[in-house]
DNA sequence: TTGTGACTTTTAGTCCGTC
DNA sequence: GGACGGACTAAAAGTCACA
């Protein structure tokens, strides 16, 4: 039985950790990327922002990938 | 040079209309399968309604797909 | 460099209806 | 069966000071 983690913010958010991670962004370099608030970045990493659709893809598009990539196996 | 769809509320609308009919359903039934409002699917379809990454979860499973298929080529 | 609480403004999302 | 509007409430967007 395969581990299903918790919420969908909460994946959300953690995938946005590591890819961020991946890119050789901090969050603050991040956010300036996106042009989104250090804070509100970090509140999504930690799976307590409901993220609309045009910020998801204001991430994906900073990240370099698309939606469907940003959205896999979540 | 292919036509890329105007704006990401709009592609992301259509394509719900498009999964929704071919499951069968009308805006209202979609919406009950959803536990949404009619008024509020018919906003998202017309491109007018920015969703909220649960909302989107919420619609991915009721179409019976996931999330990546949902953002498919968005 | 990030977490967190508190906060205001904007918009997501509901419910009533008409065409 | 779906487009669209008005009025409303809940929640998202966006920012700050401080640990």
């Amino acid at each position: 039985m395969v581990k299903r983690a918790a919420d969908i913010l909460e994946r959300f958010g953690e995938r946005v950790r590591v890819l961020r991670k991946e890119s050789g962004y901090s969050q603050e370099s991040f956010a300036a990327a996106c042009g989104l608030d250090r804070t509100y970045i970090g509140g999504i990493e930690r799976g307590e922002r409901n993220v609309a659709l045009r910020n998801i893809e204001t991430i994906a598009r900073a990240l370099g990938i698309t939606l469907a990539e940003l959205m896999d196996d979540l």
